[in-house]
RNA sequence: GUCCUCAUCGUCUAGUCGGCCCAGGACACGGCCCUUUCAAGGCUGUAACGCGGGUUCGAAUCCCGCUGAGGACGCCA
């Protein structure tokens, strides 16, 4: 099926019954690509209609991970639109007038089976067969009666033909109607079920293509028969390839390091995030890294892959560093506004931001994310700074004090103070003593740093300023001999 | 059990009309170079078309079978 080019309408539909899942999220940003590339719209619907398992503290939390990651809605909760509402728990007068419609035209009969027979059908069958499946036998489906009780409504299920449609990354599908069981559509309490509401919702808020994980292809034949029930045009349909854990299982709730706010809070940036997770199961050659333009430019449906794929927390770590790192993709500006936080977190709430603009380039190839970078920021500020126990017993040795001693002496008697300046001045010590460069360069960096490994010396030197710098020498002399 | 799918290095993938692929990139892993440490960078190595049949002058690419994997079968979404 060719994709339309018409500007599209697409929705993100998420249950609010717990964070935002890296899989939600990525199906999120492929709707999300695909409606700012052709000037659609975008929206986000709340599913909320299993009363038991949502609540508005996930809504939030689904919520704020989307604008984390700059995935913005046209219509939805909080910024409204003209199809509201966009909770599906307010939309129950919609879903029964559409059900009354369904049984009026024979479409769908109203069933008095309780939840309590239907369970005890089911253990009855486990209990003579483990494996077999309960299927619902449709006994509801042909009586006439109308008893004063609470009812669900059930699809009548047509018994031959086959119902297909043709997706946009699978190609066509096709199931045979007479494994389709006679599924529910509302439950006695007036709410509907997830097939009648999606669809019901999409008709109505005018969807023109679904895209979600393909762990829904298998109720995608149920949705189109509601839709030909009702004579309504049938959408689109994208379904992605899933995202399996490490070990190849289904990625649920129940694994760590999976929603979108873990990784937030392990100081990843939201583009470290997409761009590891459009790379899944997208691909543009064998470009890796994307910046968000080049994404919305960049993608379409031909390039998405069929097969599942395996989560790989190295590839990801990696992906994001590459976004961190590059200026062009992170410019200083919002490096620096994000970093900041993690800074303040480790007690460092007002840094010298000129110093910070230098320590900069410093860190951008080091750090490998935003809780990283304030670790390699934060000798730059900390006074005294952290000295690693076995970093000074190693180096900072009573030999070692004299020789940073004449260094501070030799830095203070400078008139500038460059990383180039410094390193001659360095020099000229090392011809005076006749010394090597390896036998000093270590005690000089733990001095400076309280580590054995930074960036370069001279440019830590030119960042930290000579006061400092000298400042560092001669306390870590003093360290050194002992007092 | 029934139905629906999928199948290239350990992982993400390139491979669009079959030949340019004894299969390319990236991560990870190993080696070398650079080097004041740590990174970054450069070079380099190990490593895959699941199996079996076809079709064809020629198949990772098309067809069939097998095997393996996943998903769905709920008054969950």
């Amino acid at each position: 099926m060719s994709v339309s080019n018409k500007p599209p309408r697409v929705r993100f539909a998420p249950s609010p019954s717990g964070y935002l899942h890296i899989g939600g999220a990525r199906t999120a940003l492929f709707n999300w690509l695909w409606a700012r590339k052709l000037g659609g719209k975008f929206l986000v619907r709340i599913e909320d209609t299993d009363q038991d398992r949502s609540s508005l503290e996930s809504v939030r939390a689904i919520l704020d991970s989307l604008r984390w990651l700059g995935i913005d809605w046209d219509e939805g909760p909080e910024v409204g639109g003209p199809h509201e509402p966009y909770f599906q728990s307010e939309r129950k007068e919609l879903y029964r007038q559409v059900v009354e419609e369904m049984i009026a035209k024979g479409k769908a009969y109203r069933c008095y089976c309780t939840t309590e027979e239907l369970n005890a059908q089911r253990e009855a069958l486990k209990a003579k067969d483990p494996k077999a499946q309960f299927v619902y036998p449709g006994t509801c489906r042909d009586r006439t009666d109308r008893p004063d009780k609470p009812y669900a409504v059930r699809f009548k299920s047509p018994k031959t033909g086959a119902t297909s449609f043709d997706d946009l990354v699978f190609g066509v599908i096709s199931t045979p109607n007479d494994t389709q069981q006679d599924f529910v559509l509302v439950r006695p309490n007036g709410l509907p079920l997830y097939n009648l509401g999606a669809v019901v919702d999409d008709h109505a808020m005018d969807i023109t293509l679904v895209a979600r994980g393909r762990d829904h292809i298998g109720n995608t034949p149920q949705q189109v028969m509601i839709y030909e029930a009702m004579g309504w045009d049938i959408p689109q349909f994208a379904h992605l390839p899933m995202m399996l854990s490490p070990q190849g299982e289904k990625l649920s709730k129940r694994h760590a390091s999976v929603s979108v706010s873990e990784y937030k809070d392990k100081g990843y940036t939201p583009m470290g995030v997409l761009n590891y997770l459009v790379r899944f199961g997208w691909s543009f050659g064998d470009q890796e890294i994307f910046s968000r333009q080049e994404l919305i430019e960049k993608f379409s449906w031909d390039r998405v892959g069929k097969g599942d794929g395996k989560f790989d927390d190295k590839k990801f770590a990696d992906v994001a560093f590459e976004q961190l790192k590059t200026p062009a993709l992170t410019n200083d500006a919002d490096y620096l506004a994000g970093v900041r936080p993690w800074l303040a977190a480790a007690g460092l709430p007002e840094v010298d931001e000129r110093r910070l603009a230098l320590a900069l380039p410093l860190i951008r190839e080091r750090a490998r994310d935003l809780k990283d970078a304030a670790q390699h920021l934060d000798f730059y500020f900390r006074e005294p700074p952290v000295f690693d126990e076995k970093a000074q017993r190693k180096f900072l040795v009573p030999e070692a004090a004299p020789r940073l001693d004449a260094l501070a002496d030799r830095f203070a008697g400078t008139s500038d103070f460059t990383a180039a300046s410094v390193e001659a001045t360095f020099q000229e010590y090392l011809t005076a003593e006749g010394l090597e460069m390896k036998a000093v360069a270590q005690p000089l960096r733990v001095a400076l740093t309280g580590r054995t490994a930074s960036p370069g010396l001279w440019d830590v030197m030119a960042v930290l300023g000579r006061e400092v710098s000298v400042a560092r020498l001669r306390r870590a002399a003093e360290m050194a001999r002992g007092t």
